[in-house]
This record gives C-alpha cells, sequence and structure tokens, in this order.
RNA sequence: GGGCGAUUAGCUCAGUUGGCUAGAGCACUUGCCUUACAAGCAAGGGGUCAUAGGUUCGAGUCCUAUAUCGCCCA
C-alpha cells in the first residue's frame, strides 16, 4: 500500500489490484441466509459474440451502483451474471471463420460444427465478462451461467414440454419471416423494418378471352408474380365488380388466374386490383386460405428462384426481379412504373431482407401468456420505471401474435421431439425416448430444429438460480428486485420472462424493470460499427480511469432520456476524482500526529463550521439514498458531488485549516481531526457504488491512519473493505441556526471577495472591513469574526450595529448587511459607483416584479398567505437594500 | 397512419405536486504557480424557457394547436 499521495490520481495503480482482491476475498459472493433479506439483479446476458460498448458500460454501471449501494445497506445482495449463446449471431461467426479455411458447416456436418462453436466459445466467448470486471461489475462470478448450460438446458427442455403438454406450443405450416441468408425462419419482432424508396410497377394482365384487354395490377415485389395465382378485387369497387369470376392469363408464365372479390382489397391502392401470391406474402396466405387457392412457391430457402419459376430458375430473387422487369417491359406488360416508398422487413441479425415464407415451423400460442403478463403488470407486480414503458410493454402484449419458436440452424437448444419413422407420431420429451409411444417402434428421428435464443433468455431469471431444481437458492432469490435494461428489448426478452416466469414459476420474476436511455454520438446518431462513431469504453477507462467513466455517464443520465456522448465528457469525471484524490491527501496528512492521544468527544466539542459540514452531511445522506430509492442516479450522484466539491472542500477544508496550523488548544486540533476522518469516511462510503475504485483505495489508506493516530470516528472499523461496510445513515442534525449564519457568512466572505476582484486587489494583500448590521444577527457574526477574517484574507474586521461608511471604501449590500473595504487611495470611485449603479438596477428591477405582484388585488386576496407574505417581506428587503446603495452612490458622487 | 420522447445559456443537460430574480458541468472573461489539488483556486459575463393561443392571482411547469428533430409500432 502507497504510503505518500502523489498529486495526480493515477487509475491504473489501483483498479486492478482492488478488483481482485475483491473477487479473491468472495465479497462479490452470495449465499441464501433466511436470516436476511435478499436483494437480487440478473444481468442482461450479454451475447458470447459480443464486446463491451457504451450501451453495455451504462447498463453495467446502474446495476453495480444498485447492488453495491444495496449489500452497503446490509441486504444480502446477489447480482447473477452470465452469457447467452445467441444461435443466429455466434454460427454466423464460426462460419465466417470457417470460411477462411475454406470450408462450410455443411461438410463438417451438424456434430463436427458444434463441436467447432464449443471450441470458439471457449477461446473467446468470455471476452466481455473479462471487460465487464474493468467497469467494476461485483457479479457473483461463481454462479456464472450460460444458455447453453447443461442446467439451462434442462430447463428450456422442461419449459418445452410443459407447454407443449398444455397445448401452448404446436407445429404448422404458416407463413413466417424467412431469412435467406441465414436460412432460418425468425419472429416477427427479429424483422427490422425500413423505409425503401422503391417502385410501384403496374404490370397488365391480359384476359384470357379478350387478350387484346387487361387488368393493370400493381406491386412492389414484381418477381412474386411467378407464384401468382389470382386477381383480387374489392366486391364493392364499381370499377372491378363486374369483372370478378373472369379468368386473366399470367404473363409469362401462362397460368389462368380467376379474378376474385375479397373485402380486405383497398380499392385505393395502385389500380385497386391485387395479384395474389399465397406462398410469398402474408395477406395472400390468408386470402388463399379463405379462397382455397393454391400455393405455389417459386423461390429456394436461399433466395434463389426454384424450378417454378420457370426459365428464372436459379437466378437470385433480386436479379430476376430486374430480369423480369426487362422482360415485361420488353413484351408491352408494364403499363407505369412510380416511384413508391415503402417499408421493408429486414434481419435484425445479418440486415438481408426478409422473405414471407411459407414452412413448418413450431409455435407458442401467446394469447393466454400474454394475458397473464398484461394483468400482472396491471397488478403492478411488475413496474416500469420510468413508468411510460408500461405502455410500450402493454401494446406488444396486445396485440402480439403467436411466437415462431424453431429456427433452422444448428447452434441452440435442439427441439425435444422426435418423429417415429414408422408410424409418423411426433413424441416430445425432457428425456431421449426409446421407443415411439405409439406404435413401439425404436426409429425416432429428432427434430432438426433449434429453439429461438430468446427461448431461453426468457427462462433466465429462474433457470440461472438452478430450476427446474427445487434449489434453495430458486427459493431465496426469485422473484428477483430489479431489472435494468435498455428499451429495445423490452418485446424480445422482458415481456417474454414476464411471460415465462408467470407460466413456470407463478410470479412475476422481478418486480421493478428499469429502462435506461440510449448512448448516442455527438450528432446525435446511435453509435454503430458501421459508421465507426462509437466510443470504445475501454479505451476510455485506459485514459480517465474506470471510476471518471462510471461517474461520467451516470451524471449524464437522466431519468431514462437518451444521452449525447463524446470524449470530453470524460474529464468531468477524471476532475471529480482526482479532487477527491487531493481532498484525501490533505485528510490524511493532516490527521497523523507523532503522539496520538484518544480522546472522547461531546457534542459541546463541535464547533461552528464542524456542526455545519455535519448538518450538510447528513442531509446528503437523506437525499441521496431518496434518489437511489426512485432511480434518479443522476441526482444522487450530483448530490454527493456538490457536497463534497463545493461544501467540503470549497469551504470546511478551508475553514479548518486554522484549527489544524495554529490549533487554540490540542483537544480542539483533535476534534476538527475527527470531523475531518468521520466526514470523509463518510463521503468516501457514500461515493462507494458510484466510483468504487477509487474509494476503495482511499478508505483503505484512510481506515489505517484513523487507527494509527486513535481518532474515535463513532464507526466500525473493522471492515475488511468499503465494499462490505455499511451505507451511511441520516442522523437528525443539529436544530439550530448555523446553517443560516454559515449562508450569510458565505455572503460576506463573497461580497469581500468580489470588492477584492473588482479593485483588482491581489488575494494575498490582507484587508480591513467593516461590517455594518441594520437588523439582528450583530453579536453571531461577530462570534465568527475569526472565520470571516481567514475565509476573506482580512487582518482586521470591525462588527457592529448600523456603522457607518469609512471614506473611500468600497461597498456591498448584502441582505441586511453591508461590507465595507477602506480601500484610500487604492480606489477607483468611478468603477466604483458604476459598480453600485449596475447593483442599484437589478434591485429595483426586482423590486418593479415583486410590486406588480403586491398591487395586484387578485394576488393578495386568491394566492396562499405564505405566499403573499413571502412577497412583502422581500418588498421590505429590497426597499431597505436599494435605501443603503443609494446612500453609498450618493456617498460617492460627493 | 398510430404511439412515445425531445425542443431551456455557445455546447450537453437539470428544473419534483404551478410560487423562479430559471440552475449545473463544459466552454468563455479577469486575476492567481495561496504549503490537498493548474485535472486547481477566486471573482464574473451569458437565457423572450421552439411558436401561437388558453386556464390561473401567478405558467419553464397544466391544457389545446403548430413547427422541427428523434425513437418505436403498423
Amino acid at each position: 500500500m502507497q504510503t505518500t499521495l502523489s498529486t495526480q490520481y493515477n487509475p491504473k495503480e489501483t483498479e486492478d489490484k482492488w478488483y481482485r482482491f475483491w473477487e479473491e476475498k468472495g465479497f462479490f459472493h452470495s449465499k441464501p441466509d433466511p436470516s436476511r433479506k435478499p436483494y437480487t439483479i440478473v444481468i442482461p446476458p450479454p451475447n458470447i459474440t459480443g464486446v463491451l460498448h457504451m450501451g453495455h458500460a451504462l447498463n453495467n454501471i446502474i446495476q453495480d451502483i444498485l447492488i453495491r449501494w444495496r449489500r452497503m445497506q446490509g441486504y444480502n445482495a446477489l447480482w447473477m451474471p452470465g452469457t447467452d449463446h445467441a444461435g443466429i449471431a455466434t454460427q454466423n461467426v464460426v462460419e465466417r471463420e470457417l470460411s477462411t479455411k475454406h470450408t462450410k458447416r455443411e461438410h463438417l456436418g451438424r456434430e463436427r460444427f458444434i463441436e467447432e462453436v464449443w471450441k470458439w466459445k471457449k477461446q473467446y466467448g468470455s471476452t466481455i465478462i473479462t471487460q465487464l470486471k474493468k467497469l467494476g461489475s461485483s457479479c457473483d462470478w461463481a454462479r456464472e451461467r450460460f444458455t447453453m448450460d447443461e442446467g439451462l438446458s434442462k430447463a428450456v427442455r422442461e419449459t418445452f414440454v410443459r407447454l407443449f403438454e398444455k397445448g401452448l406450443i404446436y407445429k404448422g405450416k404458416y407463413m413466417i419471416n424467412w431469412c435467406p441468408r441465414c436460412t432460418t425462419a425468425l419472429a416477427d419482432d427479429e424483422v427490422e423494418h425500413e423505409e425503401h424508396e422503391g417502385n410501384l410497377w403496374y404490370i397488365k394482365y391480359p384476359f384470357k378471352d379478350t387478350p387484346h384487354l387487361s387488368l393493370v395490377v400493381a406491386t412492389t415485389r414484381p418477381e412474386t408474380m411467378l407464384g401468382d395465382v389470382a386477381v383480387a378485387v374489392n366486391p364493392k369497387d364499381e370499377r372491378y365488380r363486374d369483372m370478378i369470376g373472369k379468368t386473366l392469363t399470367l404473363p409469362i408464365v401462362g397460368r389462368d388466374l380467376p379474378v376474385i372479390g375479397d373485402d380486405f382489397v383497398d380499392p385505393s391502392f395502385g389500380t385497386g386490383a391485387v395479384k395474389i401470391t399465397p406462398a410469398h406474402d402474408p395477406n395472400d396466405f390468408e386470402m388463399g386460405k379463405r379462397h382455397n387457392l393454391p400455393s405455389i412457391v417459386i423461390m429456394r430457402e436461399n433466395g434463389i428462384m426454384n424450378e417454378n419459376a420457370g426459365d428464372y430458375e436459379g437466378v437470385d430473387r433480386f436479379e430476376c426481379r430486374n430480369a423480369l422487369i426487362e422482360e415485361l417491359k420488353l413484351k408491352k406488360h408494364i403499363e407505369a412504373v412510380v416511384p413508391h416508398k415503402h417499408s421493408v422487413g429486414h434481419c435484425y441479425r445479418c440486415h438481408t431482407v426478409i422473405e414471407p415464407y411459407i414452412s413448418d415451423q413450431w409455435f407458442i400460442k401467446m394469447r393466454p401468456l400474454a394475458d397473464a403478463a398484461i394483468q400482472a403488470s396491471r397488478e403492478k407486480q411488475v413496474s416500469f420505471f420510468p413508468d411510460r414503458w408500461e405502455k410500450v410493454y402493454l401494446s406488444w402484449l396486445e396485440n402480439v401474435r403467436d411466437w415462431c419458436i424453431s429456427r433452422q440452424i444448428w447452434w441452440g437448444h435442439r427441439i425435444p421431439a422426435w418423429y417415429c419413422q414408422d408410424c409418423g407420431e411426433t413424441i416430445v420429451s425432457r428425456e431421449v425416448p426409446a421407443k415411439c409411444s405409439r406404435c413401439s417402434g425404436t426409429e425416432l428421428k429428432q427434430d432438426e430444429d433449434v429453439l429461438d435464443t430468446w427461448f431461453s433468455s426468457a427462462l433466465w431469471p429462474f433457470s440461472t438460480l438452478g430450476w427446474p431444481g427445487e434449489t434453495p437458492e430458486l427459493h431465496y432469490y426469485y422473484p428477483t428486485s430489479t431489472l435494468v435494461t435498455d428499451r429495445g428489448i423490452i418485446y424480445f426478452w422482458v415481456a417474454r420472462m414476464v411471460m415465462m416466469g408467470l407460466q413456470m414459476m407463478h410470479q412475476v420474476p422481478f418486480s421493478a424493470v428499469y429502462i435506461h436511455g440510449t448512448i448516442l454520438d455527438e450528432q446525435g446518431r446511435k453509435m454503430s460499427k458501421s459508421l465507426g462513431n462509437g466510443i470504445d469504453p475501454l479505451v476510455m477507462i485506459d485514459r480517465y480511469g474506470a471510476d471518471a467513466l462510471r461517474f461520467s455517464l451516470i451524471i449524464l443520465t437522466t431519468e431514462g432520456q437518451d444521452l449525447k456522448l463524446s470524449e470530453s465528457k470524460f474529464e468531468m469525471g477524471r476532475n471529480f476524482t482526482n479532487k477527491i484524490w487531493n481532498a484525501a491527501r490533505f485528510v490524511m496528512l493532516n490527521l497523523k500526529e507523532e503522539h496520538p492521544e484518544e480522546i472522547e468527544l461531546t457534542a459541546a466539542d463541535y464547533q461552528f463550521e464542524d456542526k455545519w459540514i455535519l448538518g450538510r452531511l447528513y442531509s446528503t445522506i437523506e437525499s441521496c439514498t431518496a434518489y437511489l430509492e426512485q432511480f434518479k442516479y443522476n441526482d444522487a450522484a450530483m448530490k454527493i458531488y456538490d457536497f463534497t466539491w463545493h461544501s467540503f472542500c470549497d469551504w470546511y477544508l478551508e475553514i479548518v485549516k486554522a484549527r489544524l496550523y495554529e490549533p487554540k488548544s490540542p483537544r480542539d486540533k483533535k476534534v476538527a481531526q475527527t470531523v475531518l476522518a468521520k466526514v470523509f469516511h463518510t463521503t468516501l462510503r457514500l461515493l462507494h457504488p458510484f466510483i468504487p475504485f477509487i474509494t476503495e483505495e482511499l478508505w483503505q489508506n484512510l481506515k489505517k491512519i484513523i487507527l494509527e493516530n486513535k481518532i474515535t470516528v463513532q464507526e466500525d472499523m473493522s471492515y475488511e473493505s468499503i465494499m462490505c461496510s455499511v451505507w451511511p445513515e441520516a442522523v437528525q442534525p443539529y436544530q439550530d441556526s448555523t446553517e443560516k449564519n454559515m449562508m450569510i457568512l458565505q455572503d460576506v466572505i463573497r461580497a469581500i471577495r468580489n470588492i477584492r476582484s473588482k479593485m483588482n486587489i491581489p488575494e494575498k494583500e490582507k484587508l480591513d472591513a467593516v461590517i455594518s448590521v441594520s437588523g439582528n444577527g450583530e453579536l453571531e457574526l461577530r462570534e465568527h469574526s475569526e472565520l470571516l477574517k481567514r475565509m476573506a484574507n482580512l487582518k482586521h474586521v470591525e462588527i457592529g450595529k448600523d456603522l457607518a461608511k469609512p471614506d473611500n471604501a468600497a461597498s456591498e449590500v448584502i441582505g441586511q448587511i453591508q461590507a465595507f473595504v477602506p480601500l484610500a487611495d487604492i480606489i477607483d470611485p468611478k468603477a466604483e459607483k458604476e459598480r453600485q449603479i449596475k447593483h442599484l438596477k437589478q434591485l429595483e428591477e426586482h423590486l418593479l416584479i415583486v410590486r406588480r405582484k403586491l398591487e395586484n388585488k387578485n394576488f393578495v386576496t386568491r394566492a396562499p398567505a405564505h405566499i403573499v407574505e413571502m412577497e412583502q417581506n422581500r418588498e421590505k428587503g429590497l426597499l431597505e437594500q436599494i435605501q443603503k446603495v443609494k446612500r453609498i452612490v450618493g456617498d460617492l458622487c460627493k
């Protein structure tokens, strides 16, 4: 441990050291203990392919603040960490790696490919965990989980089987969202919609009987015409009513297409006649079912046209579109091309354009699950902070469609369904079945597909605690306390956890959901790899320190608002940590005694400034705790920042120097040292959840010095670490006029300093001052004349009632007090007069505002009495001040 | 098209149930290498609170429109 501290804080010397200490000592570990109250957070498991970005940083800093704070408050705090296997993303990464070795997963086969993924996971999968530790995250790493762990996989199978048995999981051929690049189905919310500048193509479909006449249809996706089976019009549409029942010829293909009538057709879109492609459009799929139309699939699963596309077989879907348009133009089938904005779905993992596709998939029936989740939120079993997110959550649940949970990839939880090769029976089972439950056949083949990663993430709050096992952890920690996440996954994750928690555990997984803002770049854009506008948190930690990163981000995080970030913002946090560092240097330097003696303080020992700083400290503790309870992290941080810098450092340290450097008595010095130690020791604890590293470093040093120098701070000094110590409690401060008097003193000191500055008097030069009090308080002020002299750098001060202004003095009027600084020939009468006239103007303007209110009869009669009284007092005070300033101005004019 | 958020100092943002001469950090101006800290100290300057109406004794705050930007859903 360092014995001397350098003038600048160097985070690199402390951060890793203390993190290792905490981890090795097991301070992050929590065990069920029914005699204590639990406080639990489950981490939003980062993706194993992920690297730490600012969003993660903010998310985890908030969780760490909560968990460290609650831990210090005495809760048995568990922060459950882990990672997510991220099926598609991870498979993509490993496939990309394989391609550099000129191989493909298909060449390896399923088993060997999965081995490769595990190998990859072992090597790179914990990158983000290492990075989270750099932030100071106090997760219980001994409990770290992974969604593909044996235990969590068991939870997945159990859930699947139970839901299947309840009839809430079914399999069927439906239209789903298909990513031709990932060659898998996606859930509705895995599709990102984007406005595209496309075209609306008007294509002529000739009548079979009268080929010189045609019906014009409009489409944004002309290539799908190869799968057309009908043309639909609205039966109420006068233009087309007579054509229902007629037959058209599909251009190029030559297929007969019936004209059908359906209310769903919007007469105002395009020509009011639409082509129907049941295999490639969700609306057409529904219409096809209503009218018993066949479905013609024209595309392979990789987006290449199939044999049903005729000459276009083997052509990519977008090339097919272009070529088809050319052919239609050539054959004079295009009537018009109109630019048209429309929204196009993209895969949220690889950003490929999604294809609506008919295929055989597994689904969860969402209605019953969603209804339960809606009810839980209505009954406030789950509350959102800020509460507006509840509406977002509810609107999704209210409109949700069945969830497609099967994915045509290899990396993930294999669907626990087997098909009997003899009788075709489907067997859904927790374990590998030995034989068919119907025909006892032994030729069983497991479903090839895996489950959506979000299926396993939805179980996270209880699967990580040992479910389906009846573990002590599950009983003790579930339901968890707070979930901290980004609005981006309210549907994907939060809502699904609530649904699964209610289904499997019959209890919501958490009672509070805090949704924090998104981090944007300086121009207000999302940070992204492709834009290259991201700020790397690890680089910032390297440059400014983890504590500075934490504090800066938290100060900027206001009630779930997005925050615009630039590197310069981290200077604020760095400056603050440096300030604390130097305050600590001062405190510790001045606590050291050669022959320390222990004394027991009594209330009478406390000096004015001691009482003041303790009072300020207690109100800081109070509001800081209250803010944290309301998830107002930035307000909490701001309060301690303001206290530390602008009360403790700016005033208390400066005032107390007198007692440390030239003590009136050894006892008084000891009192000052005790208060210094006590206040700083408490401040460090308040700051610890926000900036854990520097507070630990200083706390350890301070503890040693307090013990060595026999200072009785009336605190338990036996804790091994600040993170195990207790969160300060606000005890009622001294109920007297200390705070008020200090404010008056500060005003007077600032007034004299102002004169000094305006009159260009060097700070080192000691001045004389005359303080004239017109109301009460003269005696109290006189009591603190030493403080006044020290802080305003005066050699002599005269304090009295209604004293006269000395000649050639600069003046300041502060309420009922006048401060005069005699300057003899240094005074610049012209400058002084200007100063006074400016002040007079300000006072008169204010008086005008006050008078306007008081002259309004309605105000006097209708406003609450105390408000009126306040304004009346204000008027009186202003009048007095104006009178004084006028006299000063008059004097200067002589 | 529907919903949500934002608009306050040059910049980034606070501003609780209406009582405000509208605050903070950064930037700016002036003076300081004062024995904790120049990543600092002291003292300053700077705002028609997006616009237009309304409610009220009183509106940055509540209501109704409008404008601009952003996010989500369809």
